[in-house]
DNA sequence: CACCTTTTTGTAAGCGGTTACAAAACTTGA
DNA sequence: TCAAGTTTTGTAACCGCTTACAAAAAGGTG
């Protein structure tokens, strides 16, 4: 045993486009081509390239690739001061975010929190999480002629939202449907246009089914399991009458139901409650909307490659699907 | 009006550095020298090339940068799988971490999270988050002979963690000093090596001030403010005798706090409360211990640096500082 | 089979930086 | 004032890949 620390050796160094061009016997043209699944080679050629690819476990240089192709790859994410970001949703959101962007070569520059929330390092395009219609971002990229998308609505400008309206709508008309009529809706203080939004879909679907909607049964739950928690106790402690309970998101329906059952109440069989988000690792047994991170964050990118190539502004409305799980029921 | 939608100008060349050499009449290499702070170019010649990349408003172009200086610079971040990572915590650390990689020209690859947690793509150096001692992940980078830091503990690694075991000294001893004895030690169950060393800490102070620890003052706050609050409103419903609480993370001091309020007890007045983490948005108000997690990020680049170099293994572990706030006061 | 087209492959010039080396410009001391 | 030494600057090769263009090979046709 030597007294020496264990360490590994400082380098190996990869194999590069030539060593595969020499191993397959062709040149380095070639390789590109097959690299970049460029027609105008031939099968068995390709076949060659692509053995010696996998023979010498080659991988591409990301910087020598950048360098060639010369396209703008700078992206940043700006997140509006206030916007509630340490969630799971956001989270999410962040690593979707960050595979599409590489996925696609881009390079995923920095996350700014600042309170101006002005970008400070010059970027080839921005993402916007947050922020308002007259947020001042929106005019310095405006004036700047930097390519932005928003999540979220806005006027004039590219931006992609999950169809809260409608899942607020789905919601509710699969609680209709169970039989329920008085349904709580558990969700913030109204300040963010996506909570509003599910709300809005909640009173269309009452509407439509004729029923007049009861100002009591909008709880405020804060957004969290926490506040889902004490609003819906404190909601039937007071005896508010109520067989179903909506969600504005899982995390307040994982506090309604913890709520319920502290008062003896079960779910489904009792009350059935519906959530919104279908997040991992929370909101997995929940009867909910399914938002689909993924491909927001899709959509997101490519509204950004288009503003990127000059195209004309456009925007889209991601979908959302009901999810029914164990905790919805016809009402007893 | 043009019926035609908006659209930018598709391009705008960015100036590269042959421009500003140009602009500050010297050639290609003495502007890299200044951009790179080199010695030997003369003050005045300096300051020429400055005014002119100010002048031009030049930015590097990181992927010829990449390029020219031939490092590696592709580093994976791999997550355990079933380790809580939609928590503020790990969002926070997941923004620092990517700041810190960039910011020393690293790109950061990808979040891996799939249950196997093996890197699917190479990378020159992994970060791995809430792996365990004998983590196949391990094995597999130490086979591969890829450098990986750990966050967390490990056994002939480079690792790094933060200070929990003092943090929990920290804060029970702030309380003893207010003269609090019946301390409530809320966590979740340990099956986590930092919720464990927090505890740890917590009895290392008791005894060290000759307090005997009392099994029921240990209470599963589930790691969350849901829990937390339950946990102590279930508590105090019960009639357990406790005048402070150390809660091991700050939501679940959030938690504990509103259940004090809930049930007619004022916080501090009437009960402490102490929390771990200092997390912005969430535990401003609170007495806490604080984690550096921008220092854990930074920390861990700097051991990954060493393992990309070459250097012997080594971890670090991070202190933690305690936060008095409003939550805490003389026992009454 | 000679000739023309089409397909496949090779060659070499970039992309935008860094840096080893050489050249030029200053210092210094006798 | 000039040679030798030192500092500052310029030149050009190179990093690994893409791609325009040219060259070579293959395929068709009368």
């Amino acid at each position: 045993m030597m007294a020496r620390p264990l360490s590994s050796s400082p380098q190996k160094p990869r194999p590069t486009i030539q060593d595969v061009a020499k191993e397959a016997g062709v040149s380095t043209g070639t390789v590109s081509r097959v690299l970049n699944n460029r027609a105008g080679v031939k099968a068995q050629t390709r076949a060659r390239v692509q053995a010696a690819i996998i023979h010498l476990n080659y991988q591409p240089d990301l910087a020598a690739r950048e360098l060639s192709f010369r396209q703008p790859t700078r992206i940043g994410l700006s997140i509006a001061a206030g916007s509630r970001r340490l969630t799971p949703f956001f989270t999410l959101f962040l690593e979707y975010l960050m595979g599409e962007l590489q996925a696609e070569g881009f390079r995923f520059e920095e996350v700014q929190s600042d309170s101006q929330g002005l970008p400070t390092e010059l970027t080839d395009g921005m993402v916007l999480f947050g922020a308002h219609d007259d947020d001042p971002r929106i005019h310095y990229l405006q004036e700047h002629n930097i390519p932005f998308v928003l999540v979220g609505h806005g006027e004039g400008i590219r931006w992609v939202v999950p169809d809260d309206y409608d899942g607020g709508r789905q919601a509710v008309e699969h609680l209709l449907r169970l039989g329920h009529r008085d349904i709580v809706h558990l969700s913030g203080l109204m300040n963010n246009q996506a909570f509003q939004d599910r709300y809005q879909g909640h009173l269309a679907a009452l509407n439509n089914a004729g029923i007049k909607p009861h100002p009591e049964l909008l709880l405020d739950g804060d957004f969290s399991s926490l506040g889902g928690y004490r609003a819906v106790r404190k909601a039937l402690e007071d005896g508010l009458n109520f067989s179903a309970v909506f969600a504005a998101s899982d995390e307040m329906a994982i506090g309604a139901i913890a709520a319920l059952e502290d008062l003896g109440l079960r779910v489904p069989l009792d009350i059935s409650v519906v959530g919104f988000d279908d997040l991992p690792e929370i909101g997995e047994t929940l009867t909910t909307i399914r938002q689909d991170i993924e491909q927001i964050t899709a959509v997101a990118v490519d509204l950004l490659k288009e503003g990127l190539s000059g195209k004309p502004i456009r925007h889209e409305t991601v979908p959302v699907q009901l999810i029914v799980r164990g905790t919805t029921a016809k009402r007893r």
